[in-house]
DNA sequence: TATGCTGTATTGGTTGATTAATACACTAGA
DNA sequence: TCTAGTGTATTAATCAACCAATACAGCATA
């Protein structure tokens, strides 16, 4: 898996870009599609690929150095720790799911939606491909 | 229905308080939770009540006015515009909701998440009360 | 008219996010 | 040693979001 491939960020989105990339990399270390010890790309790559400042792809890589998610080696790159990529059980995992969940809910609420139909839209939007 | 308690905002969410509650508007005005002519609390009112500032409120207000969501009545409070408030259809609906659970969909991938446990999770939170 | 509400305009300020540019320290390989 | 990469530090600037404070214009009521 390339992981420049699988990192992208909205800028228009409202969401500061440094979260948007901190919480996509917490989840695919979580869901164990990033292995311990594993390279990480250099700032200056993942900047280019997502036409961002390196300074801010610097800004995530040091945050969640500091959460353990990732070991910084100043001239070699950053590598994913080993806490962080332990791969969580599914009840955890669901845990950090929750939240967008929940947003969809209230939002399906507020819309009057039918639950058996936002609940047949995202089953379909889960078995699409990527 | 108190529309004071139908809106909330997350400060630390990382979206911008306006969006969040321009966004929370048109989806109660598209499921038909804002009715045509009701109106909508005063800038001051919901300002308080959110712990916002006025002038927050008030942009969020022009812009859905922009939109056709709303109607400017200075000196008299806003009101909900017919065009605004016109229910629409469920697929309508669905495709408001469609980018949230997009979302969700991407990140329950990112977490290797299996689809029946993330479908179970939404039904549950779909059923609670509010 | 006065009062109390309504939304808006305006000024000035703070904060967080993002960036450009430059330089430094570190590592690995030739 | 030099080169080419690595992440970091630093300065300065811009922009969006948000705010406080004040005042104005409009509306309704007494």
């Amino acid at each position: 898996m390339s992981l420049l491939h699988a990192l992208s960020v909205s800028p228009g989105s409202g969401e500061p870009i440094y979260r948007q990339l901190m919480d996509q990399i917490r989840r695919l270390a979580a869901g164990g599609q990033l292995q311990p010890g594993s390279e990480m790309p250099s700032v200056r790559e993942l900047a280019q690929a997502l036409a961002v400042n390196p300074m801010t792809v610097s800004k995530v890589y040091s945050l969640l150095e500091l959460e353990g998610v990732l070991l910084r080696r100043r001239g070699l790159g950053m590598q994913v720790a080993d806490q962080g990529a332990a791969t969580h059980g599914q009840d955890e995992r669901l845990a950090l799911l929750r939240g967008t969940l929940q947003r969809a809910a209230l939002e399906a609420k507020q819309l009057e939606l039918e639950p058996a139909a936002v609940l047949a839209l995202l089953q379909q939007l889960l078995e699409e491909k990527p």
